[in-house]
DNA sequence: ACCTGAACACCGTTCAAGT
DNA sequence: ACCTGAACACCGTTCAAGT
């Protein structure tokens, strides 16, 4: 919140005439981040590509700011703009024929590997530090975490969380 | 720091005597919660059987310290219980047949889906207030999200983690 | 209606001082 | 070697006071 008003100028305390508090302005900053998400999915796709790519938006949109991604996790219940993206994953699920407890199942999945894929690259990407120093391990204790380390280095963020999520897709179906 | 100190019945400083700050501590916290996994994969199971047990262990070990869920994976890298806990896992993928990128791949949607599962938890439970929240959406704006609510609302959070890691697994294969 | 500054109850950490 | 308390530079928020 010192931060927040110094960035604009003012008084810690006048950010309080126009946020509840440091939680409301988060649900904020959350909501504004996703509002730039388009959720129409392109037409003329198979359900697996229309969630797909739903899916890449999203995640390029909170992607942009890796510092949000824990306050996109703790307000996906309260944004806005959160709500209707989880609707309109739901569309399509259900347009592919998913429905009760699978279509349920479904989106958790599809949140958790969106989810788990941002806050891994939060907290250290596959490019970063965390991996080099995992490649870097001794080779006898950790063999293949070395080994694997050293491959994952060359897949960019982008592809490593399309490739896993297609995984996921392989693994769905409606009934 | 303050809080840990007053537990033990020490004063604040006395820990910097045995742990470098704060981060150090937290890396401590995360290998022992993690050191409690048994990392043998069961004999006589398929490599997807095997997979499934090592994550449902990792994520019931986590899952019991959910305020912890953030540090286990800021601390992923560093903690070695973490890193035999990935090396196990990549056994069982390299006795299934994954190489390379394929690998690396594979772990990062496993990785994925058990982090993406424990911050969904964390930040928002299935079976917690904001899955009730949901369930009470406006019916017009939001009509499946408010009856995939209901429906998701009967599933156990263990059940729900067998359930998407079942999907990413089925979608998986060595080539 | 809108903004302000002091104060409160917290943090992690540095540093000099004790035994 | 081990521990301590004061101090520093931070937090978010309450509250009374200003225009």
């Amino acid at each position: 919140m010192r931060a927040v008003a110094e960035e604009i100028g003012v008084s810690t305390m006048a950010l309080y005439r126009y946020v509840d508090g440091r939680e409301h302005l988060e649900s904020l900053v959350v909501d504004h981040m996703l509002a730039s998400v388009d959720v129409t999915p392109p037409a003329a796709a198979s359900w697996r590509e229309r969630v797909m790519a739903l899916c890449e938006r999203a995640r390029a949109a909170i992607g942009e700011h890796p510092a949000a991604v824990p306050l996109a996790l703790m307000h996906r219940h309260t944004a806005p703009a959160a709500l209707r993206f989880a609707e309109a994953l739901l569309e399509v699920l259900a347009e592919a024929g998913f429905v009760g407890e699978r279509r349920a199942v479904a989106l958790r999945a599809l949140l958790g590997q969106l989810f788990g894929s941002l806050v891994l690259t939060r907290f250290g990407p596959l490019s970063g530090p965390g991996t080099a120093a995992l490649a870097a391990l001794p080779e006898e204790e950790f063999p293949l975490l070395a080994d694997t380390a050293r491959h994952a280095r060359s897949i960019a963020s982008d592809e490593e969380f399309r490739r896993s999520l297609e995984l996921v897709l392989r693994g769905m179906s409606p009934r």
